[in-house]
DNA sequence: GCCAACGTTGGC
DNA sequence: GCCAACGTTGGC
């Protein structure tokens, strides 16, 4: 089993969106940035724990936990006109995105804020608290993983 | 294949 | 809203 940090903007989908969609489910979409592709694309088994963090707000930080709920498949908001993730390079014969289902599975007792995290000793080299990250989906470590839910329940 | 210009991310 | 960091694009 692997382990991921993955960011996203609770204005656009947070942790409670994931919850309230049918099934709790929701296909990780919009995913433009080739190594966090080849993350869903090669490495993302289903089951895979996820920490779901929220980024671009105040505080930033990790809400809870998701899994991992399918295998990769094309996204296809790059073959939609309509969708602010289009990508007219994408070929459908060929997709250039593809992506995995979410399921959520817990929120937090207690928010853990990304200034809390970098204060864990062993979070040091956690690659989301590296200066310049921005890389929406990282593998973290078993012991990174348990690390921030003992902080969050 | 280099690299400048540009767009985006995301903490602050 | 600022801006540093980074990825991508495209001219050469």
């Amino acid at each position: 089993m692997n382990y991921w940090l993955m960011k996203s903007e609770p204005d656009v989908f947070s942790l409670a969106d994931l919850k309230s969609r049918p099934g709790r489910k929701e296909p990780w979409d919009g995913v433009r940035n080739y190594q966090a592709r080849n993350f869903m694309r090669d490495e993302m088994k289903v089951g895979d724990r996820i920490l779901f963090y929220h980024s671009n707000t105040k505080p930033p930080g990790v809400a809870g936990i998701a899994e991992v709920a399918s295998k990769p498949y094309p996204d296809p908001t790059a073959f939609d006109k309509k969708s602010k993730y289009y990508d007219a390079k994408s070929d459908p014969e060929n997709p250039r995105w593809v992506l995995v289902d979410v399921k959520y599975s817990k929120s937090f007792k207690h928010f853990v804020p990304l200034e809390a995290m970098k204060a864990m000793p062993e979070l040091a080299s956690m690659r989301v608290l590296q200066r310049g990250n921005r890389l929406s989906i990282t593998p973290v470590t078993q012991a990174e993983f348990d690390a921030i839910c003992q902080a969050g329940e």
